[in-house]
DNA sequence: TAGTAACC
DNA sequence: CGCG
């Protein structure tokens, strides 16, 4: 069978960073890991943990738990202290590739140890979905999963490496999107391995 | 339903 | 065992 057409607004940008470029980005992850700490995000409702770990940049930050469900704040969940500012190689890349006139307001970090995986799910927590979501891959390659706006709807897969970007804008802002695997040692650039997702997004418009 | 698991 |  051949492959269904990507969705409308989809980008994927391979190889947008050099090597360089992603050890200067670890680097800035790490400043915003010290400042505000990886946390196990939970379901809505039922509490179930997330297999990703999780943290963000930015003036907002995505979270979720049992009680408040999935929802933007202004403060990390266990440190009540503000987010960290979003990294100005970040801010840039944002300029170069979002096509929006505002710099993003938050910036989700995930990381994926070998066994975590992240369910097919549409980004639509936001207020606005005028701005595209950006996403840089760092780490070890995935196994990424895009499909329609849909539930239902038929779904690509494909390896995503380090350094490669994604933009979800246009139709493709409200596509579902997981991720089903994360294949080990498949990049050096983090010494304990592991994959790091960065996701630049607009909340309001 | 941003989760998990069984099944083909 | 990997993928859908």
């Amino acid at each position: 069978m051949a492959g269904h057409d990507l969705p409308e607004g989809f980008r994927y940008l391979p190889a947008y960073l050099d090597r360089p470029a992603q050890e200067a980005l670890v680097e800035d992850v790490r400043a915003v890991v010290a400042a505000a700490p990886l946390y196990v995000p939970q379901m809505p409702k039922t509490g179930k943990p997330m297999s990703v770990r999780m943290t963000n940049c930015g003036s907002l930050g995505w979270v979720t738990d049992r009680e408040g469900g999935y929802r933007y704040q202004e403060r990390h969940p266990a440190t009540g202290r503000p987010w960290p500012a979003i990294p100005a190689v970040l801010l840039q890349i944002w300029k170069d590739v979002s096509g929006y006139p505002a710099p993003p307001q938050a910036c989700l970090v995930n990381f994926y140890d070998g066994d975590a995986r992240m369910g097919l799910h549409q980004d639509r927590d936001e207020r606005t979905f005028a701005a595209p979501v950006v996403s840089v891959s760092l780490g070890d390659q995935c196994l990424f999963r895009i499909g329609g706006t849909a539930r239902g709807a038929p779904t690509r897969s494909f390896r995503l490496s380090s350094g490669d970007l994604v933009v979800l804008g246009g139709e493709s802002r409200l596509s579902f999107h997981g991720v089903d695997r994360i294949f080990p040692g498949t990049s050096t650039l983090l010494r304990n391995g592991g994959r790091i997702n960065l996701t630049l997004r607009r909340v309001d418009s």
